[in-house]
RNA sequence: CGCGGGGUGGAGCAGCCCGGUAGCUCGCGAGGCUCAUAACCUCGAGGUCGCAGGUUCGAAUCCUGUCCCCGCCA
């Protein structure tokens, strides 16, 4: 067949922070772009898949010296973690790198001569906040105080998540290093800018016109940042910092944002030192090679902007595309850890199969960049209905008729049905190379539902009981349907290599070509069938979601003493409560509003010798502020074990005249059907007395 | 009128570009099969496709208006 010349593409995925663990929200990313480079194998074109630990900055200083090692300690052993996980998680790149490295030491180098060269970075300075007891500028997260513009308390130093007001550090009222708990001070450092605003009608037209962005995207940049002259990129840090050295800045050290792209140079430079060929020929101005950056929309702009410009600037090739996804939401909400629903790589690895994240993720991914949603419900029975019920389904349920005759030696009429799937390859594979995943498992699950449906119409089961003359028959059939499931197994290999290879195993050799799917086998021996992949408990899923809330559930109680997190299980909360009480009418915001709900501190707790159930509490409010109320709360809690923990209390609750005396407000706490007892509520850590709930 | 995405049976989605009997998966109900990892197959209930106008012989699909939800971190 004519083959169109072979296509050289180099794929990225974003470099990931060696500050931390990978997470299922990183898998995403991950999973997308291992999938898409398997895929473009399995069509034949030669696609490197390449990325590295992103390794230096603020964080990693600080983090390695908390832990009382150096940084390339530090950063050493993160890297195993990674590689393991990745690994577990069968993400095959072909090479993985550091910023860390000489390499991109030296790539660096060479884009900042280039950058100068065109008169591109200039001198100025900066004011910044420095913490005089830990030796270091601080960066806006390293920084908290009171909101200049809110007075809320115990915000970070970059915006205030009470009023949402953005301002600069210094602005904070009372500051407070979040390093050496000392108040820093506002001391003014030189930092070097890349002018981009010179490169800004070569992005105009680059965002727009060389097809890399989504227009939706080249529409937000031309919206957000394109319609004004574009600020000065801040490039430096002045030292302490973990990073490069600036060589012609003796003292000042690249951002970190600045040497982490650079890193995918440096990892093809280290994967060609391996393999041959030159950086020139992937990222050479005139090289026809492809080069494809998968990254969240979180990074939009430092991959659409300031990195095009970089390579422009140094005169390299720019990225052909810029692959865009959204954020990973568990059980429809941001993965959380008080929540329990902080899901790890490991944690996962050591409850789930691996593949079932892939399959998962790719039924979900259609190439937008929409937020996705694991849904462990759903993850549960579209993986058991799809890939144990339909796919390997198939395969266990006629590959044993073959154990001994093997093929039928030539492939027999089968309706048509293989040839359907057959067509049905182009469409599948124009969805991969979109990156609509969705729509090629959508695809591919459709001819697994025609093969169930034939091999249920032939009845194999009945030839098999019907004696030897049957058995031609029941050869012919079981055939079909085992060339049926080998070609959705090619179809799928890009996102379950691991199943592939089993039935390449149980027929057919090792699965190399996506061509495989055009023509059905014959006359080949079968093996012994082994069951592929088994099908997710419930119990599986419980398992991981409380292996995620334990370190949550520590944190808990070592804050709080006597509170511990509540078992809330997904998807089996008893609904005796919500029966025994339905909701109340609907309220408006308004209504809501009038009343008014703090946060308190329990300063004071004694028995009501008298009543039954009330405790006599006296909460402060914040600075002199204190009420006096009754609780009904006996019995439930010793007095003792309430003095200064925080609670919510309805502060503008009238004051009403007790037999024991004046409550001035109520506490809250939640009591229904399903378990007896009163629950104090309590907000999380870093509430303060005074705080109102909205 | 800031920009963009979305509102389709209980849940999650496809269909919309190129108008023509509303489809898929899960769940639910009934039946079948018993080869298969309580898997598979068939049938059924359930939707005035956010709302209101308009174009058209005909609108989920095109146009206008409107409501609601979500995202927009140099």
């Amino acid at each position: 067949m004519p083959s169109s010349p072979q296509r050289r593409i180099l794929v990225t995925s974003a470099l990931p922070y060696a500050n931390g663990h990978i997470h299922l929200g990183h898998l995403v990313e991950y999973i997308q772009t291992d999938v898409y480079v398997r895929f473009q194998r399995l069509r034949g074109q030669q696609a490197i898949y390449l990325c590295a630990d992103d390794t230096h900055g603020t964080a990693i200083m600080i983090r390695a010296r908390a832990e009382g090692r150096s940084e390339r300690d530090l950063v050493a052993g993160m890297r195993e973690a990674h590689l393991a996980d990745f690994a577990g998680f069968q993400i095959a790149f072909d090479h993985y790198g550091s910023t860390d490295s000489p390499a991109n030491r030296r790539l660096c180098a060479e884009i900042w001569q280039a950058l100068r060269g065109r008169g591109l970075v200039v001198a100025r300075q900066v004011q910044q906040l420095f913490d005089a007891a830990a030796g270091t500028f601080l960066a806006d997260r390293f920084v908290k105080g009171t909101c200049p513009r809110c007075a809320a308390a115990d915000q970070y130093g970059d915006n205030c998540e009470q009023c949402g007001a953005t301002y600069a550090p210094a602005d904070l009222v009372d500051p407070v290093s979040t390093l050496s708990g000392t108040r820093p001070e506002p001391r003014s450092a030189e930092h070097l800018f890349v002018t981009i605003e010179a490169l800004h009608g070569f992005l105009d037209r680059w965002t727009r016109e060389s097809g890399a962005l989504d227009p939706r995207i080249a529409n937000y940049l031309a919206g957000h940042f394109l319609g004004e002259p574009l600020r000065d990129w801040d490039v430096s840090r002045p030292a302490p910092y973990f990073g490069f050295e600036i060589p012609d800045a003796p003292g000042h050290f690249w951002y970190v944002w600045f040497d982490a792209p650079i890193g995918y140079l440096a990892a093809t430079e280290e994967w060609c030192a391996a393999h041959g060929g030159t950086l020139a020929d992937w990222w050479g101005r005139d090289s026809a090679a492809e080069i494809h950056h998968f990254i969240g929309k979180d990074i939009t702009y430092f991959h659409t902007l300031f990195w095009p410009a970089m390579l422009e600037a140094a005169g390299l090739a720019l990225p052909t595309k810029v692959r865009i996804h959204g954020f990973l939401t568990v059980n429809g909400q941001k993965m959380s850890k008080t929540r329990g629903t902080f899901l790890s790589a490991r944690a996962y690895l050591d409850h789930l199969d691996p593949g079932m994240l892939r399959y998962y993720y790719a039924a979900k991914l259609s190439g937008g960049i929409d937020d996705i949603d694991l849904n462990l419900e759903e993850f549960t029975s579209k993986v058991n209905s799809d890939l144990v019920g339909k796919v390997v389904n198939l395969a266990s349920r006629t590959a044993r008729w073959l154990e001994r005759s093997g093929l039928a030696a030539r492939y027999p009429d089968d309706g048509g049905l293989f040839a359907m799937a057959a067509a049905d390859g182009s469409a599948i594979a124009e969805a991969y190379e979109a990156c609509d995943f969705a729509r090629a498992m959508r695809t591919i699950m459709l001819a697994a539902d025609r093969a169930n449906a034939y091999v249920d119409a032939e009845q194999p089961w009945k030839l098999a009981k019907a004696g030897p003359e049957a058995a031609g028959r029941l050869q012919d059939v079981a055939s079909v349907a085992l060339n049926l499931f080998r070609q959705i197994a090619v179809y799928l290999a890009p996102v379950l290599p691991r199943l592939s290879e089993q039935a390449g195993t149980l027929v057919g050799g090792p699965i190399r070509s996506w061509e495989e799917s055009q023509r059905p086998l014959a006359g080949l021996p079968v093996a012994g069938f082994t069951p592929l992949m088994q099908r997710v408990e419930p119990g599986q899923v419980e398992a991981l979601l409380a292996a995620a809330r334990e370190p949550a559930a520590e944190a808990k109680t070592t804050q709080h003493g006597g509170t511990t997190m509540d078992a809330n299980t997904v998807g089996t909360d008893p609904a005796a409560a919500i029966e025994a009480e339905p909701l109340a009418a609907q309220c408006t915001i308004d209504d809501f509003t009038k009343v008014d709900l703090r946060v308190a501190r329990i300063v004071a707790a004694e028995e009501v010798p008298e009543a039954k159930k009330l405790l006599k509490l006296t909460v402060s409010l914040g600075g002199d502020v204190t009420r006096t109320l009754f609780a009904g709360i006996k019995g439930f809690h010793a007095p003792e074990s309430l003095v200064g923990r925080l609670v919510v209390v309805v502060a503008n609750l009238a004051p009403r005249q007790m037999k024991f005396g004046t409550s001035e407000g109520m506490v809250v706490a939640a009591s229904g059907a399903g378990a007896a007892g009163v629950y104090l509520l309590s907000p999380d850590a870093g509430a303060l007395p005074g705080m109102r709930l909205r």
